[in-house]
DNA sequence: AAAGAACACAAACGTTCGTTATGATTTTCA
DNA sequence: TGAAAATCATAACGAACGTTTGTGTTCTTT
C-alpha cells in the first residue's frame, strides 16, 4: 500500500510556513529581517495584499526604515525574486555539471535540483512564480531571460535525449512545460508535515519525469 | 522533429486573453459584464492589484453599480472561484461517466477533461487557483470541498488501477500531485498562438499521465 | 573619542481604496 | 400603460495606501 497523504485543508497558498531565504542570501541587520519579512508575507497573501507597513511590523522595524534600503516596495520584491531565480538556475547548473553524461541521468539530475529546490525554498518559489507579473516590464525582463535559461537546460537535455534514441517524446515543448509545471506546483503543497521528506519528492519526482520522456522504470 | 515552441517572452501572468466565462454561466446585463470584466482583471492584475474601479470602467458600468449585484468585491470574487470549481467538476464527472470502466481509460478522460478545461477557460483556472487565497475561510470552505471531491476522483482511479495490477506508482499521492499540477500550470501558458490546440495538449499530457502511472506507450 | 552609518520615532503628503447615500433616468415585463 | 427593477450620475465617507521629510538615538569602526 502507499503512503497515507496528509493533506490539511485550509485555504493558505502554501502549506509550509517554515523556510525563508537560503542562509547565504540573507543581508544582515534591518534590511535582511526585511527581506525575510516581506517574502513571508507575499508568499501569504500576494504582493497587492501586502502593505509596507505589514512588511516592517513583522520586521519589528518602523515603517520607514524600509526606504532606507530600497528605492520601493517594488525593489524589495523585484530583489526576492531575482534572489529566488539566481539560486534556482545555479542549483540548475551545479546538478547539470556533476551529473554523468547520459541524457537519462542528466534529466534526473535537474528534476532532483529543481523539486528539491522547490521543496526547501517554497516561500520563495511561490513568490518568484506567482508574484512576477507585479513587477514592471523593465524589471521583470532580466529575470525572465535567467529564466528561459533555466528552461533551455532541461530543453537542451531533452533533445540530446532524443538524438540519442533513449528518449521517446511526443512533443518537446509539452515535455518541458509537463515536467517543469510538476516540479513548480510542489513549492504550494509542500510541507515538513506531509510525510515525505524532500529527498523522498525528489526521487519520485525524476522517475516520473524519466517516464514521461519515454525511459523504462528502473525496477 | 518536434513542432517548434512559440513562447512570447512577456511578463504578464496569464498568455492568452480570448475566453472569459463560460457562455451559459455569464449573467445577463451589467452583472455578466461585471462579472466578466472581474475576471480578466483578476487573472491579469490579481485580486488585491484590481479595484472596484478598475472592474466597473472595464465592464462599462458605473463604480457603484456593481454593489447592485455583489454586497462586495469579494463575492465578486467568490462566484468567479466557485463557478470555475462548479464547471471544472462536471467536466470531470462527465468525462469519467461517459468513459470505459478500464482504469486507464479512465485516467486519460480525466486527464483529457482537466487539459481541456485549463486551455479552454484558462483565466478561469487561473483566477481559481492563484487568487483563492485572498478569500476568507468561512467563503473558501465549500469551494475547498468541492476541490477536494474533484482530487478523489482522480485517487480513486489511481488506486483502483493499481489494485488491478495495469498501474505501477510508487506513491499514489505523488502522482496525484504530479499529474494534477501538470494540468493546473496549462492555464498559465497555453494560448491559442502556441502552436497547438486544446485537443492536442490534451492527447499529448494524457498520454504523459499514463506514462507517469506506468502504462507502457500505446504504440 | 570621533565619525559615519544604521535605525527609531513622529508627523504628514497626496492618492487611492472599498463602500455608502441620494436622486434621476432608463429598461423590463406584466 | 403602469409598476418594478435596473442602471446612471455625483458626491462623499473614513481608512489605508506608498512615500517623503526631519530629527533624534544607537551602533560600528577607526
Amino acid at each position: 500500500m502507499t503512503k497515507a497523504a496528509v493533506q490539511v485543508s485550509n485555504h493558505r497558498r502554501i502549506a509550509t510556513v517554515e523556510t525563508a531565504l537560503p542562509p547565504g542570501s540573507t543581508p544582515k541587520g534591518a534590511r535582511g529581517r526585511i527581506l525575510n519579512a516581506a517574502l513571508r508575507l507575499f508568499a501569504d497573501r500576494g504582493y497587492g495584499g501586502t502593505s509596507v507597513r505589514d512588511i516592517c511590523a513583522e520586521a519589528k522595524a518602523q515603517a520607514t526604515t524600509l526606504y532606507a534600503h530600497y528605492p520601493s516596495k517594488e525593489h524589495v520584491l523585484a530583489e526576492i525574486i531575482q534572489l529566488a531565480h539566481d539560486d534556482h538556475h545555479r542549483r540548475l547548473r551545479d546538478a547539470l555539471m556533476t551529473a554523468q553524461p547520459d541524457p537519462r541521468e542528466q534529466l534526473v539530475a535537474l528534476v532532483r535540483a529543481h523539486v528539491l529546490s522547490h521543496c526547501e525554498y517554497s516561500m520563495l518559489a511561490v513568490v518568484a512564480t506567482a508574484e512576477l507579473h507585479a513587477l514592471s516590464e523593465a524589471m521583470a525582463m532580466p529575470i525572465l531571460s535567467l529564466r528561459a535559461q533555466s528552461e533551455r537546460l532541461l530543453v537542451d537535455v531533452i533533445e540530446r535525449g532524443i538524438k540519442q534514441g533513449v528518449f521517446a517524446v511526443p512533443d518537446t515543448y509539452l515535455a518541458l512545460r509537463a515536467i517543469g509545471g510538476m516540479g513548480l506546483r510542489v513549492s504550494y503543497w509542500f510541507s515538513p508535515d506531509c510525510g515525505r521528506t524532500p529527498e523522498q519528492v525528489a526521487e519520485v519526482f525524476s522517475e516520473y519525469a524519466r517516464r514521461i520522456v519515454g525511459v523504462m522504470p528502473k525496477g
